[in-house]
RNA sequence: GGCGCGGUAGCCAAGUGGUAAGGCCGAGGUCUGCAAAACCUCUAUGCGUCGGUUCAAUUCCGACCCGCGCCUCCA
């Protein structure tokens, strides 16, 4: 069953390309723009990586293992690093590790696969480098008067292909545009001087002829791609808010460079809103993962809550998503757990996988989810729903929730209404209840015991 | 102004030229002293508004209203 996908340069549905199953060399190649480590990812961030994380785990689903590439960078160098390495007073070094392992620690609680291939910016400045020096050679390239290079759009007649900007709308004054030294206006900056009241003491030998400085942003893709993936990839994803002009300018960049076509396929996924805005640092209206989690949610139902609208269709984050998506992840789980080893219906979740490869039409896949865990699980193997999970990403049982210790007092208030419940006194049974839950705490009766349980914030 | 997306039940959300998947909430029920959990049942004659095409439109066309995103910091 083909993978279909929606292709942000030709805004039609396209098959993605299949690996010649034989030839072992044949992988398919998949770069998806990653974060910029100066600081927390928030969960309009990982909808991105989330949903990149499901469209991977499908590509090896369907091509095999080993027949699937999947870099995804990381930005340890720009101006909000090292703004924030000044701010904090430490090296750029130390404030990108710091932010770099929180984020593999966020991926990881919300179960996404480490890419293949996680190249860093600094790692590669040698390579950025040869690519501004091969432009430069070109004339797609130029030096400006303090040294920093900038790209010429006016070089690369296919600039706007993929963003269908034609002329631009100058919103832009006048003095960003000298203050640039650029010659047009929508040329961008390949490599920037070092300005050593900004930059520390962060810079490296620039391309010949060039100033010292650093990479601009967005050659470390380029060069990150032609490094690990090679000239031409097969995939290439993002947020919506990359398409310009990051990726626009990654292609001017690429194809300029090593005149072939850059990339086969573009997709690119859509914002998560909050209170029907985009989340953004500068308005303060975004929560980390951390901050669900403090809130008792898994971050494995952050996950589910992301995959509850279509990807490359805006999604309103709310709370109360978060509690919906919690109840719906019980359901699938425990649904799971009640699967028989050995079915006669291998292909119940079909549904389920044309969902998922029809432009990752998550809705319609969990659609088609519960209607399987609707109809019971007569029939169902529990291999197959695990196919399903693993797809989804939601294949491990719920973290469980940070122990909180018990307060003696509640103990004993459980003990006291345990005995009372045995010796059915229920109205000092019920009493209890109430005391219990007022400390926060719910008690849980089973046949032979109980449990006591943290009752959730709202 | 340019480019783009969306408006479907209380909330979220898929979808089709022939009369609306699914999740959450809510209601009722079974089961347990109660509570929780689990399981069962029910919940849009209607899909922003107004026209048009059609035997038939929520689905196609046009106009309009409303919301959102991008237009060089941005997943």
């Amino acid at each position: 069953m083909a993978i279909r996908l929606h292709d942000s340069l030709t805004r039609s549905l396209q098959e993605l390309r299949r690996p010649d199953p034989t030839d072992p060399r044949d992988v398919f190649t998949f770069y998806n723009c990653g974060p910029t480590v100066y600081g927390p990812a928030h969960i309009g961030n990982f909808r991105t990586f989330v949903v990149n994380d499901v469209l991977r785990r499908l590509l090896e689903l369907e091509y095999g293992p080993g027949k699937v590439k999947h870099v995804r960078n990381l930005t340890d160098v720009d101006d909000r690093t090292i703004g924030q390495a000044k701010k904090d007073q430490r090296s750029l070094a130390e404030i990108t590790r710091k932010w770099t392992d929180l984020f593999h620690a966020d991926c990881a609680a919300l179960n996404c696969l480490p890419p293949h291939v996680e190249p860093t910016a600094t790692g590669h400045i040698r390579e950025q480098v040869d690519m501004i020096e091969v432009l430069m050679e070109k004339g797609n390239a130029y030096r400006a008067p303090d040294g920093s290079v900038y790209f010429k759009i006016a070089s690369f007649p296919e600039y706007g292909a993929l963003s269908r900007i034609k002329e631009r709308e100058l919103k832009v004054t006048n003095s960003a545009f000298d203050a640039d030294h650029k010659d047009d206006i929508g040329d961008f900056a390949l490599w920037k001087a070092y300005k050593p009241e900004e930059d520390g003491d962060v810079q490296w030998p620039g391309p010949r002829t060039a100033a010292a400085g650093r990479p601009g942003w967005h050659i470390e893709c380029s060069a990150m791609i032609k490094r690990h993936l090679g000239e031409t990839i097969d995939l290439h994803t993002g947020g919506v808010d990359l398409l310009f002009p990051h990726h626009e300018n990654e292609i001017a960049q690429s194809q300029c460079c090593n005149g072939t076509i850059f990339a086969r396929h573009w997709y690119h996924s859509e914002h998560l809103l909050v209170d029907g805005t985009t989340m953004s640092k500068s308005k303060g209206n975004y929560y980390t993962l951390g901050d669900l989690v403090q809130k008792d949610f898994d971050p494995l139902v952050v996950r589910l809550a992301l995959l509850q609208g279509h990807p490359r269709k805006q999604q309103n984050f709310t709370l109360d998503s978060l509690h919906s998506a919690d109840k719906a992840l019980t359901t699938i789980h425990s649904y799971w757990q009640s699967l028989p080893l050995k079915a006669d219906r291998a292909t119940a979740f079909d549904a389920v996988f044309s969902a998922l490869h029809d432009d990752l039409n998550f809705p319609a896949a969990l659609g088609a989810f519960f209607t399987v865990i609707n109809r019971g699980p007569s029939g169902v193997a529990k291999s197959d729903c695990e196919k399903v999970l693993f797809a989804l990403g939601l294949g491990r049982e719920p973290a469980k929730r940070p122990d909180r210790r018990i307060p003696d007092a509640i103990t004993a208030f459980a003990e006291k209404r345990w005995a009372a419940k045995l010796a059915k006194d229920f109205a000092t049974a019920d009493a209890l209840r109430k005391e219990i839950a007022a400390a926060g705490w719910s008690m849980l009766d089973r046949k032979d015991g109980y449990s006591l349980e943290p009752l959730k914030k709202a």
